[in-house]
DNA sequence: TTGTAGGCGTTATCAA
DNA sequence: TTGATAACGCCTACAA
């Protein structure tokens, strides 16, 4: 038994060190009840091979016994990184983000990673602002949307040694990590759809969020297609309490105007959901009075009545792969692929409405 | 200087104490550069009134000239408890669990907490297990969701000395701080209200999504409901790839039955938006053919034809409420209120389908 | 294969 | 108000 020193001079006889703890099991207490040094039962935690067969059944039954769950933070301390991974998401009032982060947290879970979630709102600086709060945390990895970073965020990244991945974008340029698709190719590749279809005056409408430099990017793609064709661009803002509400009022503005669209590309299935409806509400008949086409391939527009014709990136995958990234990283996982580049592509799923 | 004492008897002269860490500035490199102890420093930080005037101006120097940030990793794990704050969702792919984490992020960014994420994914034993592991963490505060748990659950949330906050969902014996409303009451209103509009045959449609117990709990609502009215309540679950699909695969095998409903109330609006579309593609009038009537006021909802009868939560201020329970706990903040359970209520949005 | 010693960066406790 | 000391729970480096 342990026995604490005398204090000076004291008759106090026996102190009870005082724990801070939390009741829960520590690596000590396992190795005590099997019988080992405290560094065994770590060895066997990290890979159980390490350890001869009879200290391994040992270990076993006491980690059973105390239910003995490894402290997430004593190890980020003592290692060189936690087990968190850091997701900085645009906004999650999204589905398409809502959606990675929820197979990323589900594929990440499962294999000891924790998720540290930031919400940057679409502003770059916010984005630098949490990267510098979550660095503290020494995070196992590091999962961004898209490719474009403030000078202050690009200088943190560097110095860093953990997997850094940039998601929903594609871009050549950049030294990390990189699963998504090229937007720019994207919104051209909707755009001369349309012009294929027979249609002429293609106008673009995007939300008014500044700063989702994706959607400005398709509509940089749209335009040249369109320039190409020797067609003149129209890009437009849909404003609105709601996408739907936003996608209607567009529709609206544009079928006043005296030189009106013949078919409009939507940067989001759900403002184009919104002037399909709108289109209804007012009858007008699409795509005969206006041929209208989506993005994001959303389950609601296959439903729609006409189904809309949307632009479908294959982004299911994005969060799945991302998180292969991660631990293929660090030794977990099927160890399928590791391109530093991953094109997700994308399809149009041409329907009724365009 | 710092000598380090000579190692015993040997003729080493002196050995640079090898540094693992990361390069980055500590509390003990500002403590040194200030001439002051670790222990002032980190009071400094925690709260600057706590040190003199002309120390608070040497740390202050110091922590500025070393860039210094504390290691959030070593706080929690020295600290009765870290700046994460956990948040368990049943699912993101639902709108309005993204839609409330959306809100609690950004609320709880800006005083410095940081979102810990977990994916239950519908499942309490799932909730256990990430309860453990985030237990690790010390975060400052959880955030949950709904009021039915594991007994492992119950016995790990007894324990903690951090405030607890259980949403979606209010229930009068729960210990905790609760933010949400009842389900068994808007189950209930709703069926009320379809049956005021003279509809005797209402059906509950719901997903088949085994362990969400709030839908559960609303169809309860909706069967007392009805049973006091002398109908005999007709709950069915919905399947399909997709919400909408699913909403609308029932609607085609109740319209199909020998007693087919005359009202059907869906568990959410996406199922009872694809019903509504469905209906439109079969020709069934709505609501004369068949009423239709939501929940949960998803913004689809409104700019459907005809649009759609909803029951909707007032849930936008649940994150909100959630994330200032937590601020007034520690003190930051504006401290409207702490009431242990928070009723955000809902209402009938009466329109076109029922 | 197993163990010892020391450190990771911070905070709690107690004493001055 | 300030400081010394010992946790917190685990891991790295090195030795046996």
């Amino acid at each position: 038994m342990h026995m604490p020193k005398a204090s000076r001079s004291t008759s106090v006889p026996v102190v009870t060190p005082r724990r801070r703890s939390s009741g829960q099991a520590t690596l000590g207490d396992v190795a005590a009840r099997a019988g080992v040094a405290p560094i065994t039962v770590s060895r066997f935690i990290r890979d159980p091979r390490q350890v001869s067969d009879e200290l391994r059944t040992r270990i076993e039954t006491a980690v059973a016994e105390l239910e003995y769950v490894p402290n997430r933070i004593a190890q980020g301390l003592a290692g060189s990184h936690s087990s968190a991974v850091v997701a900085i998401m645009p906004s999650l009032a999204h589905s398409v983000f809502a959606q990675t982060l929820h197979v990323l947290t589900q594929h990440l879970q499962q294999y000891g990673y924790q998720i540290l979630l930031g919400n940057s709102g679409y502003s770059l600086a916010q984005e630098e602002d949490l990267l510098r709060t979550f660095l503290n945390w020494r995070p196992a990895a590091l999962v961004l949307t898209g490719h474009n970073h403030t000078q202050g965020t690009a200088k943190l990244l560097a110095q860093l040694k953990v997997p850094v991945i940039e998601t929903w974008d594609i871009n050549a340029r950049s030294p990390y990590f990189q699963v998504g698709f090229s937007h720019l190719h994207a919104g051209a590749a909707m755009a001369d759809y349309l012009l294929d279809r027979g249609y002429r005056r293609v106008a673009y409408v995007h939300n008014c969020l500044v700063e989702d430099l994706r959607s400005a990017e398709r509509g940089r793609g749209y335009s040249r297609a369109l320039e190409k064709r020797g067609e003149r661009p129209l890009i437009v803002e849909a404003r609105g309490n709601t996408p739907f509400e936003a996608g209607g009022a567009a529709l609206c503005a544009l079928m006043r105007q005296k030189r009106r669209p013949d078919a409009i590309f939507f940067a989001n299935d759900n403002i184009a959901t919104g002037a399909v409806l709108e289109a209804q509400r007012q009858g007008w008949r699409v795509p005969d009075d206006i041929a209208i086409a989506g993005f994001g391939g959303f389950p609601i527009a296959e439903q729609l009545v006409p189904a809309l014709t949307t632009l479908q990136p294959l982004h299911q995958q994005i969060g799945e792969i991302a998180a292969g990234i991660i631990l293929q990283h660090y030794g977990q996982g099927h160890g399928d692929q590791m391109e530093r580049r991953v094109d997700v592509g994308f399809e149009i799923a041409r329907r009724e409405s365009a």
